[in-house]
RNA sequence: GGCUAGGUGGCAGAGUGGUUAUGCAGCGGCCUGCAAAGCCGUGUACCUCGGUUCGACUCCGGGCCUAGCCUCCA
């Protein structure tokens, strides 16, 4: 069976077959950096991380290009605000991201091209599309023109005519039609900007990601992935611009898009104020917590925010965990051929973990230390159980108050009571350490502790 | 208004034309001095109304409801 992708395009799920299986290309829109990453904003990154994974299982080689965008009005806005260039905000949130993602297990990409380090792919491309006369100049803009491509509207599915009657912007007097989008703009002086044959100025918000997948893939590539509210207007640009600038009947073959991370069953987003940043939710949560939940709902389905899932989440980890911290003898094993099959069927990361706590279930009403090893390294597909069980449980006793010395010693006393089988005092001492969140386990080797988790 | 997803057991969340999803919670049991953890067992769930079918939660049509895009947005 060969991997399944769902394709925008095409609205059906497909067998992913590449243009060339020596050199696979995926192309992902990665972030704006002008403030901390949400919750919403690493679901793409974990997902396609995934994906990455997944594809180079099967093939020798996959390119993947995450951008930075790191021209933008909204950086500058920020760097206005606090009087620095822009180059001090995109780095700053640019450093924020990869921490964050790190956090979470997502690996780095291939290749992480940045916007301004392709300005003149950027110009040159613009510069085609007007001598192709797909571009025109209107007060010191560069725009496309929209009806120079009949395609256009295809990824969306919209009508062009419609567009116009269902628009709610006001549409710029010099455009030729409504749909006509910022190639490039002019800069005033305090603006970044760059020289171009059209003045100074700066790109638009589309075109850096068509110029620079086609300066690191190629003019046609095999995947584009990014967020659903991207498949218009910016991958709908996105094959407008590239296609007609390459004269290429695609740009790419397959497209995926995730859905939202909602809150209360809403969108996540800046102008709701909803947003869950990332930064702050690793203060609560281990990274593993929250990719295990970014992972429990199919990526193209909403997923619903909540501390609840996270417990949930949490709860499943600690389960885990404490199967590798008892049976794992570091044994390598295959992972699980069902793990594999669901990931392999357009990322099913629920079926995936599905498959994976029946492992877990094998793993743990036997002994079967192949079984836990075949636990781990199905997991380790998934970006799970990657770390050392204790270290998964130590996390947790970094964040109490208690010294150990002092819990050993109630331990010890506790256990001079159950000699005596004077049970009421040993008891107390127990739920003395409980109402703390240090939680004791009797076990045939004596007895231990642990954080309880939230 | 146009377009797109979706409505599954207490909650989360897959999937299938006729057979166990899975997790969390609950309940019963094993274990334990008692617990905790772990393990075993446990639930006639599929928005509504029609249709197709031997048979539909699963296919088709109508309805109701929810979310999203059409404006920066993952």
């Amino acid at each position: 069976m060969s991997i399944q992708i769902y394709n925008t395009l095409s609205r059906r799920k497909e067998p992913f077959v590449p243009i060339d299986p020596q050199r696979v290309t995926l192309y992902a829109c990665g972030p704006t950096v002008y403030n901390y990453a949400h919750i919403g904003n690493a679901r793409p990154a974990v997902i396609f991380d995934l994906l990455h994974r997944v594809l180079s299982r099967r093939f020798p080689q996959v390119i993947y290009a995450r951008n930075i965008t790191d021209v933008d009005d909204k950086i500058n806005q920020t760097a206005a605000a606090e009087g620095v260039p822009i180059e001090v905000i995109s780095r700053r949130y640019a450093e924020a991201y990869h921490a964050d993602m790190e956090q979470l297990g997502v690996g780095r990409p291939t290749i992480e091209p940045r916007a301004t380090d392709h300005i003149t792919e950027i110009i040159g491309m613009i510069d085609q599309l007007v001598d192709q006369g797909h571009a025109y100049l209107a007060e010191g803009h560069v725009l496309f023109d929209v009806g120079t491509f009949p395609d256009y509207g295809q990824l969306s599915r919209r009508d062009r005519r419609e567009m116009i009657a269902g628009a709610r912007v006001e549409v710029a007097p010099y455009k030729r039609n409504p749909g006509d989008f910022v190639l490039w703009k002019p800069s005033p002086e305090n603006l970044p900007g760059w020289d171009s044959p059209w003045g100074r100025g700066r790109p638009g918000w589309h075109i850096e990601c068509s110029a620079m997948s086609a300066a690191h893939l190629g003019e046609t590539i095999d995947i584009h992935a990014g967020g659903q509210d991207l498949v218009f207007p910016h991958h709908e640009n996105e094959i407008a611009q590239s296609r007609c600038a390459h004269g290429t009947e695609v740009f790419a073959r397959y497209w995926m898009h995730n859905g939202f991370v909602t809150v209360d069953k809403r969108k996540m987003s800046k102008s709701l104020g909803n947003t869950l940043v990332v930064h702050e939710l690793l203060k609560q949560w281990p990274g593993e917590v929250l990719r295990y939940v970014l992972l429990s709902a199919h990526y193209r389905q909403p997923l619903d925010w909540s501390d609840k899932v996270l417990e949930q989440a949490q709860t499943t980890l600690d389960r885990l965990y404490g199967l590798l911290r008892e049976h794992d003898d570091g044994r390598a094993a295959e992972a699980d051929p069902d793990v594999i099959a669901a990931l392999e069927d357009d990322l099913n990361t629920p079926t995936a973990l599905a498959a994976l706590n029946r492992v877990a279930r094998h793993a743990g009403s036997g002994t079967s230390t192949e079984a836990v090893a075949c636990l781990r390294a199905s997991a380790g597909i998934l970006g799970l159980l990657l770390q050392p069980a204790d270290a998964w449980f130590d996390q947790r006793k970094a964040e109490t108050d208690l010294d150990e010395p002092e819990i050993e010693a109630l331990i010890k006393a506790r256990q001079a009571a159950r000699a005596e089988r004077d049970f009421g005092r040993a008891d107390r001492i127990r739920d003395d350490l409980a109402a703390r969140g240090i939680l004791l386990k009797d076990g045939p080797e004596g007895t231990t502790w642990e954080a309880a988790s939230k």
